[in-house]
RNA sequence: CCAGUCAGUCGGAUAGUUGCUUUUUUAAAAGAGGAAAGUCUGGGCAUCAUGGGAAUAUGGCGCUGGCUAACGGCCAGACAGCGUGAGCUGAUGGAGAGUGCAGCAGAGAGGAGACCGCCAUCUUUCGAGAUGGUAAGGGUGAAAGGGUGCGGUAAGAGCGCACCGCGUUUCUAGUGAUAGAGAUGGCAUGGUAAACCCCGCCAGAUGCAAGACCAAAUAGGAGAAGCACAUAAUGUAUUUCCACAUUGUUUCUCGGGUAGGUUGCUUGAGAGGCUUAGUAAUAAGUCUCCUAGAUGAAUAGCUAUCGACAACAGAACCCAGCUUAUAGACUGACUGGUACU
């Protein structure tokens, strides 16, 4: 269970059953960067968890055949959202990253800054 | 110095900082590979099936000896082929059990055959023809029923002899594959088994999403207790009444096993050093060490220096191998060539 409360107070932890990535990937509003494809969406009310933010990455075999190159996506994605998200993300909600070509090769501070501005635009959106 | 062969090692390093997983002493420690890959073999482990044995079918393996838990693996050797050489390559049992296959060419393709030839006799229009013998030479073909030489003959021929090859057999060396030597036969026995097949050996099926445990929910089930005011049916031999049981309903328990969770899950045919045995693979003894265990799934981001554009590539139950991918760096032994001493 990941944890950063030092930075801000928010607790964040990881997505765990399929059925929470297909909810959001039915009721979920999406917003597409060059980096990446964000999906969020408020958690159901009747789901318990003291996390205030969760979110999950998704990775198709279909983009990245090399398991190395999907380990690589992995890492990347899940290290710019435990760094973000905890500051700029909104309580309850659950986020989900998927993995472009462009996540791969693409510099990591523009990674960064893709993940703020598609925040920005979907909280506007809401 | 150049070219090459074999064996082996490594697979970016160091420091800082932010963060992740596991363990426990809550602060530390440990944290992807030589192939983690392909899922191709052999095992462990688990469940199911199975009285024991043999045969058949199907599939696999196939020179000899050794090693191994086992193998289609490894080591050593034999034989054959390739290379100037160090070395490399080889599904390498059986074609005296049987069946099949071989286009075209060619006279003839497996107990064969005579197109051009060669020789003898006869005929002759002197061009040649007929009959017979023969297989040295030519021609065809991937392959022509042993090869070379001498004798022999009308011409020839294993027809005879010598050497080589082949078959049979004896002796010697070796655990053996096999090798060497002698005797003898006198050419008969062509290729293909990665064609069917024969012989010998091996194999029950499915894979950790195996399996085990805890356990909301739901379907159907079992037991106990309560309720039955009223009504109906059946049973307790028969009729009436009463009572009881079942069918009803409620609650609880058992059982069941879905979602979910825990486990299997990493100490093992384990790694390293030394000694001994062995050419070696390996084995025995002894000392030291504990070295990922996640489960939407941990190894990353940034900075600096060196290096350099640095490959192939990411554990998912575990071992032993095989196969395939791999930039580059290094070590040792050896071979051939060139130059110098």
């Amino acid at each position: 269970m990941m944890s950063n409360d030092i930075v801000t107070g928010k607790t964040i932890g990881s997505l765990k059953k399929r059925a929470d990535f297909l909810r959001l990937q039915k009721g979920g509003q999406k917003w597409i960067t060059k980096s990446f494809i964000i999906q969020h969406k408020e958690r159901a009310s009747e789901v318990e968890c003291d996390l205030d933010i969760r979110f999950g990455v998704t990775i198709t075999k279909r983009i990245f055949k090399r398991a190395v190159d999907r380990n690589r996506v992995k890492r990347r994605l899940r290290h710019i959202a435990s760094d973000i998200l905890c500051v700029h993300g909104v309580s309850q909600m659950d986020y989900v990253l998927i993995g472009r070509k462009e996540t791969l090769t693409r510099d990591f501070t523009d990674l960064q800054k893709d993940l703020k501005w598609a925040l920005k635009r979907l909280s506007s959106q809401v």
